[in-house]
DNA sequence: TCTGGGGTCCTAGGACCC
DNA sequence: TCTGGGGTCCTAGGACCC
């Protein structure tokens, strides 16, 4: 696939959410509904995947434990994307430890990575920017006078934090260059565009306004949603459909050790269909004492999606969102419910993600769920699990 | 015909307290 | 005729990120 126009689609192969360079090239935009550019793709020859997240999760993991092997702190940030403290030293010396990472992930795992290296992370990621357009894939932007040459020919709107609505802000004050927004007045850039912006804008002049990501910190919510292939008309589907969110919600927290407070349930028709009015709700249900235990996530959500189901709508998106997120055990229980209770249910919760864990998801599943849901999300056209799954390993054709 | 899924932080305004 | 000063908490909505 190198060198050639390749386009990664969402969930349903309904959006394009990635797009190589020589994608970018052709005008593909980010976020733009597949169906829109299919003629497009046949021309240009682009190829277009379905997203495969197993595999990529897979091949994160590997990246992030290969960068943990150089001794400097890492900072996992995303799935694609990691930040390194490195130790001061001289631009050539840092050239030298970013050149090396680089190498190293190329030959272990045959990706190409960008690396940027600068004073704050805000730089750091302008510093990635020019690294992925030269040819040795890693730059650094430590010294003032490099430094303001290259923000000079940065816009706002590709700097990290500066989103389209503080873009527009920014132009209309004539600020388009980070340069000029790195020396633009605090006060008023506090009170058009928040805290937040002035961090950014403080970030390009090199001081450090990013807090060390506490790894521990469990989540403050968890949503677990689909669009679904073809609407869903009735409740019984949406009830199966709101059963595997919740399922699929409550690992998500056992994972974390952590129990939730309240269960949201929301549900809405397409924003698109002209021929129906749109239809949205949601609706919140505190449970009766915090708990990560399925069946408790499942009755909840479902009860609450009694209340907002309205009969005659088309469904075209629903899900379930976790929220009150605390630890497993710091939970304070309710009156009435003996420990040894509590204690089977979460022996049983271990018992079914092992399960789960150990012979593929949804070995074992509620019924709930329903056997054969026809909202599945669909992945036409798929790459191959070839790290994950025995049947896609890659084959070496020893003949040849 | 077909339009993703998951998060975080900040702010303003309202309700309340003394 | 004149009507204080200091707080907290909650929520919705908006901004941003991947």
């Amino acid at each position: 696939l190198i060198g050639r126009p390749l386009v990664i689609l969402s969930n349903n192969d309904g959006c394009i959410v990635a797009r190589s360079a020589e994608a970018k090239a052709l005008g593909i935009p980010m976020g733009a509904p597949a169906f829109h550019y299919r003629e497009l793709f046949q021309r240009q020859k682009v190829i277009a995947l379905s997203s495969n997240y197993i595999l990529y999760g897979d091949m994160s993991h590997r990246v992030m434990s290969t960068l943990e092997q150089f001794g400097h702190p890492v900072d996992v940030y995303s799935i694609d994307e990691a930040f390194l403290s490195l130790p001061l030293l001289p631009p050539s010396e840092l050239m030298e430890i970013g050149t090396h990472i680089r190498q190293t992930i190329k030959q272990w795992l045959g990706l190409p990575i960008a690396i940027g290296i600068a004073a704050t992370q805000t730089l750091a990621k302008a510093a990635n920017k020019i690294a992925k357009k030269n040819k040795q894939g890693v730059m650094t932007l430590t010294e003032e006078n490099i430094l303001d040459t290259h923000l000079a020919e940065l816009l706002v709107e590709d700097i990290w934090g500066i989103g389209r609505g503080h873009s527009a802000t920014l132009h209309k004050k004539g600020i388009t260059t980070a340069l000029q927004l790195k020396n633009c007045d605090d006060l008023w850039i506090k009170k058009q565009c928040g805290v937040q912006t002035l961090r950014t804008v403080w970030e390009l002049r090199g001081i450090v306004c990013s807090q060390e990501e506490d790894k521990n910190a469990l989540s403050k919510s968890l949503i677990s949603s689909r669009s679904f292939t073809k609407p869903l008309l009735t409740l019984s589907e949406l009830n199966e459909a709101i059963a595997t969110f919740a399922s699929i919600a409550g690992e998500k927290l056992r994972a974390e050790k952590a129990c939730a407070g309240f269960v949201s349930v929301f549900l809405a028709s397409s924003p698109f269909n002209t021929q129906q009015p749109y239809y949205s709700n949601a609706i919140h249900i505190r449970l009766p004492s915090p708990s990560a235990y399925t069946p408790d996530l499942i009755l909840a959500a479902q009860n609450g999606l009694k209340n907002i189901f309205k009969q005659g709508i088309a469904y075209k998106k629903a899900g379930i969102c976790l929220g009150e997120i605390i630890p497993e055990f710091g939970m304070q229980l309710d009156l009435w419910t003996p420990l040894e209770k509590l204690d089977k249910k979460r022996v049983l919760m271990e018992k079914i993600d092992a399960l789960n864990q150990k012979w593929g998801k949804k070995s074992i599943f509620y019924a709930a769920e329903g056997v054969n849901p026809s909202w599945k999300p669909q992945h036409s056209r798929s790459s191959p699990h070839y790290t994950t799954s025995w049947k896609d390993l890659i084959k070496a054709n020893l003949n040849n």
